[in-house]
RNA sequence: GGGGGGAUUCCCGAGUGGCCAAAGGGAGCAGACUGUAAAUCUGUUGCGGAACGCUUCGGUAGUUCGAAUCUACCUCCCCCCA
């Protein structure tokens, strides 16, 4: 047991008796991480709106870069430069890096796919670029996070069974190629299934990724649209199927109610572009549903967003100032608005992992749902 | 006192005989957002139940088959010269 703790620097601490849900600890080279864990997404180098500080004290011990964007813009050479991204950024828990394959899907129109690599084309500049497993390890490296993701091709919703499993080919290729020309022994690589809505083509994905021993595993090409019905159909085909003393990583899910279902699916980490793109589009997430702060009826509603909330922004401010801020265009609708649905966030999965401790998990969702409605 | 330019739907502003309930922007109202090309994007905004009909482009009276668009007068605003 012990050496497969080290070799995957991930503890189990307890496994429900009621779900798949399991309480774990994760052990990067900056922060130990309880498990399952919500990870603010900080693509380019800051999670918008926020500061680190504020980060920190709501209590995230691990946030995303993009492997992507840092290369264009400043540049893994620039950050390396001054000893990777904890220094440039001045974040001193743990980082883990997206490898650039959802920008393989969601910039479709500015690439061109081969078996050798991605052909990209910058938003910035429209400057050409080739990404690669081998390039994107070394920038990866360079970039220095605690978690690296190999890079994969994330395919869009919907695709034909016979690209899917062409993207998947290339997908478990570049697996073993990032694997190869991984060289940091601290940093850890993670592996990613692949395999669209196809159920054999998932448990083929999901049987060759975790054949490769990775020391963390994550389930991608979902949250591109598809119907949640499909998204639990993948999980269900493939969390199973990756290896139980490992990190399992569902990307880029989800909301609220999502997290919760998919942890009781076996999930221990995820990360979401949702409380911040929402926060900053006048969304905020409330114990009792989702709200649009700029509709009219909040114009005097002196309140908090949440009357259940206790972060900084629920203990200071009404929705009706929240509101008149959003209306106003003032940059600081979207900081208090992003921190109160980080903090809420926050809430969920320590809700969840005090419920998973208790083995009370299934009562928790039901407690949730009972309050929250519907899952928007 | 003389000369010139204007008044358009909540605001700014286009429109100079029919294709105009009237471009575009703003504001308003609502919706979307799931490994962030997103402080973004979409819809909607005279009235009536829609096909369609009704009322509207400073005011009044005209010309015309037909006017926001042409004419006359009136009201108000701006600029220039005394």
């Amino acid at each position: 047991m012990n050496s497969q703790k080290s070799h995957t620097n991930f503890e189990l601490i307890k496994k429900s008796s009621q779900t798949a849900a399991r309480l774990g600890k994760l052990y990067t080279p900056h922060a130990v991480i309880e498990t399952p864990v919500f990870m603010p997404v900080g693509t380019q180098a800051t999670i918008k709106a926020m500061n680190q500080d504020e980060l920190r004290d709501m209590g995230f011990k691990i946030i995303l870069g993009n492997t992507y964007h840092l290369y264009l813009r400043p540049g893994h050479e620039l950050i390396s430069r001054i000893g990777g991204l904890h220094n440039f950024m001045n974040w001193n828990d743990a980082i883990l890096t997206d490898s650039g394959g959802f920008q393989v899907f969601s910039l479709s129109d500015l690439r061109h796919i081969n078996t050798a690599g991605v052909m990209f084309k910058s938003y910035i500049d429209g400057s050409s670029h080739e990404f690669n497993p081998e390039r994107v390890i070394e920038i990866q490296e360079a970039i220095g996070a605690d978690i690296i993701m190999a890079f994969d091709e994330c395919t869009p919703y919907p695709s034909t069974w016979e690209y899917t499993r062409e993207a998947a080919v290339r997908t478990h290729q570049w697996a073993e190629r990032c694997k190869a020309a991984h060289s940091r022994p601290d940093q850890y690589l993670f592996g990613i299934v692949q395999g669209g809505l196809y159920k054999d083509l998932r448990e083929w994905s999901a049987e060759f990724i975790n054949a490769l021993d990775f020391p963390g595993n994550a389930i991608g090409g979902v949250s591109v649209g598809e119907p949640k019905e499909e998204m639990h159909n993948v999980v269900e085909w493939t969390a199973h199927l990756l290896d139980e003393n490992k990190p399992r990583y569902l990307m880029g899910v989800g909301t609220p109610l999502d997290i919760i279902n998919f942890v009781m699916q076996g999930i221990d980490m995820f990360d979401c572009v949702l409380p911040t793109r929402l926060g900053r589009n006048g969304s905020m997430y409330t114990t009792y549903g989702r709200i649009n702060i700029k509709n009219a009826r909040f114009a005097d509603d002196f309140t908090p967003l949440d009357p259940e909330c206790d972060c900084y922004t629920c203990r200071n401010h009404t929705r009706a100032y929240i509101r008149h801020l959003y209306k106003s265009g003032e940059i600081l609708a979207a900081r208090l608005a992003t921190y109160h649905n980080l903090y809420f966030y926050k809430r969920v999965i320590e809700g969840i992992r005090k419920a998973i401790a208790e083995d009370r998990l299934v009562e928790f969702r039901n407690e949730f749902m009972a309050k929250y409605g519907k899952d928007d």
